[in-house]
RNA sequence: GGGGGGAUGCCCGAGUGGCCAAAGGGAGCAGACUGUAAAUCUGUCGGCGCUGCCUACGGAGGUUCAAAUCCUCCUCCCCCCA
C-alpha cells in the first residue's frame, strides 16, 4: 500500500455543467470531495438526478466487519462520508457485518483471524454502533445485519451466486494477485468474502457502496453480481486509507499507530501532535468536516509561512479532540500539552497510586521494583535501564543510580516521571 | 499422487556445530536538539536485585563435551510436475 497524498484525492472543482441542475452538481461536489474513486464516472450524478425526477432518496451502503471493539479515526474518515450523504437526504445503510465476521476474514493476513463467538460479535457490533453516533445520524440511519440474509443461503443459491465470476477475474485483485506471486496462501474462503459482500448489495438494494480504496476490488465486484440478480449496478464511491500518526502505514489497531475515538482529550491530543506535518492536510481534509475552502486556505497559508505548523496542527488536534469530545474539553487538552511538552511542566491531573507493601523492604524502596509494580515499565530490566539512560525523574529530579534504595517517606506523596509524558504520584 | 524449498526475537531478515541472547533494517523506548509525542542525531531494545543464572531460533525426540546450526518423526506454508 502506497503513501496517501493530496493529490490521489478528488479535491478540484469541475466546472458546472450546462445538462444538470446546479444544486446537485454543488451536492455531487461536495460527495466527491476527498474521495479517490467514484466509479463509473458519472454514473453518481445520473443517479442524483434520478433521485431527484422518481422523489426516493439514494442508498448508500457502507458495510463494517464487528471484529475490532473500539473504532478509530480511520473508520470515521468513511463515517463522515456516508454522514454526508444523509445530510443531503439520502439514506444511510449500515451492514454489521455479523456473518463474515463469523466466518473469520482471513483478507491481507497471513493466519485466520481467530472466530469470533456471537457474544463477541453482539458487544463489538453494539459498541461500534454507539461510537459510529458519533459521525453518523444513527436515528436516520437503517442498520441491518448480514447474517439476517447470509446464514439462510442454501448451496444452490451459493453456487449461482460462485458462478457470477471467474478465477481469473478474482485473480485481478491486487491483493490476491501480488500475494499469489509472493507465495503467500489465499483460501477459498478469502475468494468468498467479495461474493458475499456484493450480495449484502443485493439484499439492501445499494445504489452507492462505499469503502476505502482498499476495497476497491469487493465494491466493483458488486455491480456484476446485482446485475446478475436483476438489479441496477451500484456506483462505487472510495475514500483514501488514513495513514496513521506514524505517517507511513494504515491507521490500524495492530500497527498502534491509531487515535481511537474514546480516547482521553489528552491522548487525542497528543497523538495529533505527533503525526508527521505532512500529514496536516490530509487530515483537515479527511477528520474534521471541514470544508474544501477551508483546508484549502489552511494548506496556502502553512506554505506562504503565514501560519505556523506547530500552530496549524495544534489548531487540527483541537478541532478533532473537539468533535468527540467537546470544545471546553479541546482547549483544556490543548492548554495541557502546551504545559507538558512547551513549557516542560507536569500535568494538572497527575494519577495516583498507593505504595504496595511487597516494594518497601526495610523502610527503604528499590525504584526499578516499584516502576514494574506501577506498570511504568515492563520489567526491572526496563525500569533500570530507563533510570540509566536519565528518563526516570523523581520530584523533577533525575534518578541517576538504578540500584540506589530510596527512604519511603522520600517516595510517599512524590510524583515518579518516566520519558516525557508518564506521571505517577505515589500515595501511602 | 510425485519432487523440491521453507518456518529465526514485535515485524522483516542474516546466521549451516563452539567466538550466539543470535548480524542488519524497521517499529518501540530513552536522551539531545526543537516548533510538537514532527524532523534529525545518539543510545537502547528476552527475563532474573544481573561479573552469573534461566528461557528462547515451528513442535517432540536423538547425536555431541557443545545444537538455531547435524539426524529422526510431526505440524504448518510455498513452488514445480501430474
Amino acid at each position: 500500500m502506497g503513501i496517501l497524498h493530496d493529490e490521489d484525492m478528488n479535491m478540484d472543482q469541475a466546472a458546472p455543467r450546462p445538462d444538470i441542475p446546479n444544486d446537485i452538481y454543488e451536492v455531487y461536489q461536495d460527495l466527491i470531495s476527498g474521495t479517490v474513486d467514484a466509479l463509473p464516472t458519472d454514473d453518481l450524478l445520473q443517479r442524483l438526478v434520478w433521485a431527484r425526477e422518481q422523489g426516493r432518496p439514494l442508498r448508500a451502503k457502507l458495510g463494517v466487519d464487528p471484529t475490532a471493539p473500539d473504532i478509530h479515526l480511520g473508520h470515521t474518515v468513511i463515517l463522515r462520508k456516508l454522514a454526508q450523504f444523509q445530510k443531503h437526504g439520502h439514506t444511510a445503510v449500515l451492514i454489521i457485518g455479523d456473518y463474515t465476521a463469523k466466518v473469520g476474514d482471513p483478507s491481507g493476513r497471513s493466519k485466520l483471524r481467530p472466530r469470533l463467538s456471537d457474544e463477541e460479535i453482539n458487544i463489538n457490533a453494539t459498541t461500534y454502533v454507539e461510537q459510529a453516533a458519533k459521525v453518523l445520524d444513527m436515528e436516520r440511519a437503517e442498520v441491518v445485519r448480514n447474517s439476517e440474509w447470509l446464514s439462510p443461503l442454501r448451496m444452490d443459491e451459493v453456487l449461482k451466486l460462485t458462478a457470477t465470476t471467474t478465477v481469473a477475474r478474482m485473480l485481478e485483485r491486487d491483493d490476491f494477485s501480488s500475494r499469489y506471486s509472493k507465495n503467500e496462501p489465499i483460501s477459498m474462503l478469502e475468494f468468498m468474502y467479495p461474493l458475499l459482500q456484493g450480495y449484502d448489495s443485493v439484499a439492501v438494494k445499494a445504489d452507492v457502496e462505499l469503502g476505502g480504496t482498499d476495497q476497491k476490488f469487493n465494491l466493483l465486484m458488486g455491480r456484476p453480481i446485482m446485475e446478475a440478480y436483476g438489479l441496477l449496478p451500484q456506483s462505487i464511491l472510495t475514500v483514501p486509507l488514513l495513514v496513521g500518526t506514524d505517517g507511513s502505514m494504515k491507521m490500524s489497531k495492530t500497527y498502534g499507530n491509531y487515535i481511537g475515538v474514546t480516547d482521553t482529550p489528552d491522548d487525542m491530543f497528543g497523538k495529533v501532535m505527533s503525526i508527521p506535518d505532512d500529514l496536516m492536510v490530509t487530515y483537515w481534509t479527511l477528520l474534521t468536516g471541514a470544508g474544501h475552502r477551508e483546508v484549502e486556505d489552511i494548506a496556502q497559508r502553512v506554505a506562504a509561512g503565514t501560519y505556523h505548523p506547530a500552530e496549524c496542527k495544534r489548531d487540527l488536534a483541537e478541532r478533532i479532540v473537539g468533535l468527540y469530545h467537546d470544545s471546553a474539553a479541546a482547549s483544556a487538552a490543548r492548554e495541557q500539552f502546551d504545559r507538558v511538552f512547551k513549557h516542560r511542566n507536569r500535568p494538572e491531573d497527575i494519577p495516583e497510586a498507593p505504595l504496595p507493601s511487597t516494594c518497601v523492604r526495610e523502610g527503604r524502596v528499590w525504584l526499578p521494583r516499584l516502576m514494574v509494580e506501577m506498570k511504568l515499565a515492563a520489567s526491572n530490566g526496563e525500569a533500570k535501564r530507563l533510570i540509566q539512560q536519565g528518563g526516570v525523574k523523581l520530584d523533577d529530579a533525575v534518578v541517576r543510580n538504578s540500584d540506589e534504595e530510596i527512604a519511603v517517606d522520600r517516595v510517599l506523596g512524590g510524583v515518579i516521571q518516566v520519558g516525557k509524558r508518564r506521571f505517577l504520584r505515589i500515595i501511602p
